[in-house]
DNA sequence: CATGAATGAGTCTTCATTCAT
DNA sequence: AATGAATGAAGACTCATTCAT
């Protein structure tokens, strides 16, 4: 009996995990989101998608859930491993830089979720991101790393740019220029 | 016959203008890029728009020239009526901002286009942007208010998050403290 | 053992009068009738409602069935406790009206389910009350108050026309205006 | 130049009646109205259909209008031709009744395009069917063949049960029956 | 017997694009 | 050149029906 359940169980996770996979395929490469095609990618039917995402809203909201929390899980663990600085470099350059140049699409899908549903989905990834940052600042001030007082949103809004970096070119030396500019207007001093 | 000729020029030159301002619109308000609706507004049957727009592609990049050319033209005004750092202060805030946050919707429309047609679309603009950069540098560097050496690209990078201001919010502080931010990573010295 | 059985078969019964119940309900609020709807609104799956009824015909009869027996069961009382032209006229407008005018969606739901399966679902709910109807005029040919040799199918095509009825409206004095037209043409004389 | 005007006119009338047809046709078989449907029974693509009618009301609406005006426009013209009691007679038989018993899905159809669209399609067609029975009682009370006083509403509910005739059984013999029995109800006398 | 996940056919609707006039 | 009717592909969504557990 339980046996039952947990194959019927097991089924239907892979199916919730493959149709999590082709929107988010869907999502990085075109930034469409259509019910159909993510049907026929993840190889089921057009129902078994509503039936576990009965929204648009509901689907971009999962995958941004199963997508972006991961970046912002690496913070905490970048500050223990290594120096503020450090972990400020490292996590723009290896998380958030390679993370946002393919979520172009997540991030005009979370805006339109936003206005068809009533939860404000898109607020709450921009504030989880701004508080990433927040928390990478705290520890840098804390080392004397970055003046105090800068304002988190500000930063994230200088960090906005790598949304519109392209994966085919030369994006690690120009995330590392522009964390480098932004940088030299945080240190300490006048 | 001259007579008859210019008439028609006139009017097919105003047909373009009509459907460059619906087109403009109707991107603006709801960054839909309907030939038909575009049609139905500028008042011309849909085959006249694609008469004079055979592309998407096209038509999106007519409207960024005729909405953006007045941002690139601020520049070289702005320099001979201010000191660079100020040129650049409100080019930044007074014209670049003040657009790019109404114009999202161009912004995905010159990116879809790009995937649609072969024309790097989105790239042409994008230059655009960046020589108006370049130029507002130069003069700077000339001026010995930012250190030589800058790419105008990365600078460019770091105001891209203008994209994401909120009109109805606190936009004008919110974009000086980023200019700030990275004027403070331009400066000259170590 | 037997208990078991018995208990088995008592959810049984009540399963199958939820969704008789439920299928009722939804005939007679929206005219739909769909079997997902219809198991949720019982509280079972769809299954269920598929081994309890294997077409939409057979739940359709049952639920006629159960809606409009009691109609017909009225038929011997009236004649038991009135005369027999009493006995058709409060029948018609009090039974026969009252329910109609309700029931447009059940009427409709039997012509469906007709056309959808082999087995003529409506001729026999039709059948059933020109049943009824023959039953209250024999009793009046009986008594002398109707002349012989009128087809009972006749006079509930002349009834027909309650199916019509607005429950917000005058409906009584409407029925007794038609109920009135028809029995004189019902008279015995020339 | 008008020519062309006029075939292009002569194209689009075609197709409107074809759609028109096929509607009417799909009404009267199964009382489905599926766009799709319909555009490939009229051999034309579903947009078109669209271009003539918008809604399902407008379809609906017209098909009414197409179908349904002749019967009334038949009264006048047979109050011309014959006595008044041979008209109701002729013009419930011969016209209502072929009528209607093919109709019953456009009934359904202009019940349910009344709640959908504001205009109260169902509801005239309702007074028209009222009215051409009151011209008809009008002419035989004059005549001193149907007393006078008598609702014409309440007629035409008598003769609501001819929906339901079945086109493929003895509809006239059964017709010709409940206008007997409607007309010996409406004779003059006590 | 009961369950409910899965399937996919079919309906609705919009829109890019073509082409006869 | 301009027009706009026509087309049909494509996406959204629903629901009857099946079937593994």
């Amino acid at each position: 009996m339980t046996g039952a359940v947990n194959l019927r169980r097991a089924d239907t996770r892979r199916n919730n995990e493959r149709i999590l996979a082709a929107a988010a395929a869907s999502l990085a490469d075109t930034g469409e989101l259509s019910f159909n095609a993510i049907a026929r990618t993840a190889g089921v039917g057009v129902g078994t998608v509503y039936r576990h995402f009965p929204t648009q809203g509901a689907l971009v909201l999962a995958v941004y859930r199963h997508e972006v929390q991961q970046i912002l899980d690496a913070v905490p663990i970048l500050l223990q491993e290594k120096s503020p600085p450090e972990a400020f470099r490292t996590w723009t350059t290896d998380h958030l830089a390679r993370y946002m140049m393919t979520k172009r699409g997540l991030a005009d899908a979370l805006r339109a979720a936003t206005n068809a549903d009533d939860e404000d989905v898109a607020g709450k990834a921009y504030e989880a991101m701004v508080g990433a940052v927040r928390t990478l600042l705290e520890a840098n001030v804390e080392a004397g790393t970055v003046r105090p007082g800068l304002d988190p949103e500000t930063v994230a809004r200088g960090l906005g740019g790598l949304l519109f970096l392209d994966p085919r070119g030369d994006w690690r030396r120009q995330t590392e220029a522009l964390v480098d500019l932004l940088w030299r207007g945080m240190r300490p001093g006048d």
